[in-house]
RNA sequence: GGUCUCUUGGCCGAGCGGCUAGGCACCGGUCUGCAAAACCGUCCACUCCGGUUCGAAUCCGGAAGAGACCUCCA
């Protein structure tokens, strides 16, 4: 079985095919970097991650460009639009780039700490105003754009005589026209549907380009496109995003690459569904989002205890990217023993012991099988690891003597968890802060029994116990009142 | 209003016409000085109403409910 992923513009699996052999080129929407990462964030970051790493695993060279969106996105497309990190900017009284700083630290550290790998290119909207506005003039070139006191709108309903304007979202004009009344500041637009290549910026807006329009900047569907096209090339394997990216995003993002290449660059597009909390998305314009750092330390109103960043990726890998997944405390509880389960497994399996024969009920080669299997199938993680837990049990069963195994099926069993597990799930083994935490209490526990035992001069066990304690590294200090502890450097 | 999607057991979540998904929780058992872990087993499903079929959670039609997009959002 060959890799079949979810084309959503033909809205059924596809066999992947590159059009270079060997080689995938692939763009995925990254954040725009105006606010601290929540988890509908990690939703995009580690879905694609999932499909990077399997790419890779399948042994492509996979160019994986992520953009940072840092200019652009007005708040509305009417003249009274600002540019959303200007806006912040102005509201926090900080430089927009001093903005842009902080929130992609903060991103980065997000995504560093959910295993996300960084992607080959992340190339950044204010670093391109220029292929932009060439893009722009080759648009302008070829009729599809018009210019409206110092403004460039893209010409939809004259695009769509030579194209196919709306064959991504399904959208009609027609409906588009019947529908967009009630929007209000489109006077310079042609068509309320018509979008913004290049918006002329007040006097008041900071972040500005020079153009032959007027100072300003690019409109918010540019940068994709101008990137993407930079360095992937005209055509391009994949592009990846939110499903809320759908429209009109992505479908500007045909209209603008085909308006200007005359052909359309994108082979496969790729779209990850939402994250909800009580059944709603969990979104930034409705306020009920969860900061990943929230998370991490337990600390918004909404969660009973903190969960840690390998428990949200096997949270999110436990679902299936094309489906909503519903965030409650219990869900994440249920994702953290699993996890737990799985890992202390896979911690285990070097030190099973070898025999001469193999009884395991399980085959090997058909579970390797099966986890290609699951993941060829439009990256089915939840079936994967349901694959992943069937060898959970078989490692169990050789730990607790029940069945034995031998050298040969122990190092293919080690293979496919190191792949699955380490290479393709991305999931790693923790050891932070908790554990640090755990030790340090547990070396207490042992210095308490020791007063314990020095109060009823049992001086040859409390001895026992500094001595030993020595011995592993525990240097210990007895004061009047207590006592003092460190680990020898 | 338009376009589209979803509705699975106590919870999360697979499933694409016949075969136990899986995880978590619960209950019973084995093991254990006790407990935990582990193992074995049990229980609990397919929103409703029609239809197609030898056979439907799965296909078709209808109803109800929920959601997404149409405006910045991943």
């Amino acid at each position: 079985m060959k890799l079949n992923i979810y084309n959503t513009i033909s809205r059924k699996k596809e066999i992947f095919e590159p059009i270079n052999p060997k080689h995938v080129g692939m763009y995925v929407c990254g954040p725009t970097v105006y606010g601290n990462p929540h988890l509908g964030h990690a939703r995009p970051a580690i879905t694609f991650d999932l499909l990077f790493r399997y790419l890779q695993q399948l042994g492509y060279k996979v160019r994986y460009v992520r953009n940072i969106t840092d200019v652009g996105h007005l708040e509305n497309d009417a003249d009274s639009g600002e540019d959303k990190i200007a806006k912040k900017a102005r509201l926090e009284e900080l430089e927009p780039m001093e903005i842009v700083q902080y929130y992609t630290e903060s991103y980065h550290n997000a995504m560093s700490a959910l295993n996300v790998k960084s992607p080959s290119i992340e190339p950044r909207a204010s670093g391109h105003i220029i292929e932009q506005i060439e893009m722009i003039e080759k648009i302008m070139e070829n009729g599809f754009a018009y210019e409206v006191n110092g403004s460039v709108y893209f010409d939809v309903e004259k695009y769509s005589k030579s194209f196919h304007y709306g064959k991504l979202s399904g959208r009609i004009i027609d409906d588009l026209l019947a529908n967009t009344l009630d929007l209000d500041g489109q006077d310079e637009k042609k068509n309320s549907f018509d979008f913004a290549l290049w918006k002329k910026a007040s006097p008041e807006h900071i972040m500005r380009w020079h153009s032959k329009w007027s100072d300003g900047f690019p409109g918010w569907h540019m940068e994709c496109s101008a990137m993407s096209i930079k360095y992937l090339g005209e055509k391009f394997d994949i592009h990846g995003g939110g499903m809320d990216l759908l429209f009109p995003h992505h479908e500007c993002e045909i209209a603008q690459s085909a308006a200007a290449l005359g052909f359309e660059s994108v082979k496969y597009w790729l779209h990850n569904n939402m994250i909800t909390i009580n059944g709603q998305k969990m979104g930034k314009s409705l306020g009920n989002f969860i900061n990943l750092e929230e998370f991490f330390t337990g600390s918004h109103k909404l969660l009973t205890q903190p969960y840690s960043a390998m428990t949200i990726r096997f949270f999110l890998l436990q679902a299936h990217y094309r489906s909503t997944l519903d965030f409650s405390n219990e869900a994440l509880q249920a994702a953290e023993k699993g996890l737990a389960r799985l890992m202390t497994a896979y911690g285990s399996v070097s030190k099973l012991k070898v025999s001469e024969t193999s009884t395991i009920s399980i085959n090997l080669d058909e579970l390797n099988q099966k986890c290609f299997d699951a993941m060829n199938d439009d990256l089915n993680s939840p079936i994967l690891i349901s694959h992943l837990f069937d060898a959970v049990k078989t490692i169990n069963l050789i730990i607790s003597d029940n069945e034995q195994i031998n050298k040969s099926d122990l190092d293919k069993l080690k293979s496919i968890l190191d792949t699955f597990i380490l290479d393709v799930l991305g999931l790693v083994p923790e050891n932070n802060s908790t554990n640090e935490a755990v030790l340090s209490d547990v070396i207490n526990l042992m210095l308490n029994l020791r007063m314990e035992a020095k109060a009823k001069k049992d001086f040859e066990l409390s001895d026992k116990i500094r001595n030993e304690l020595n011995k592993i590294g525990v240097e210990i200090k007895d004061k009047k009142d207590g006592f003092d502890w460190s680990l020898k450097s």
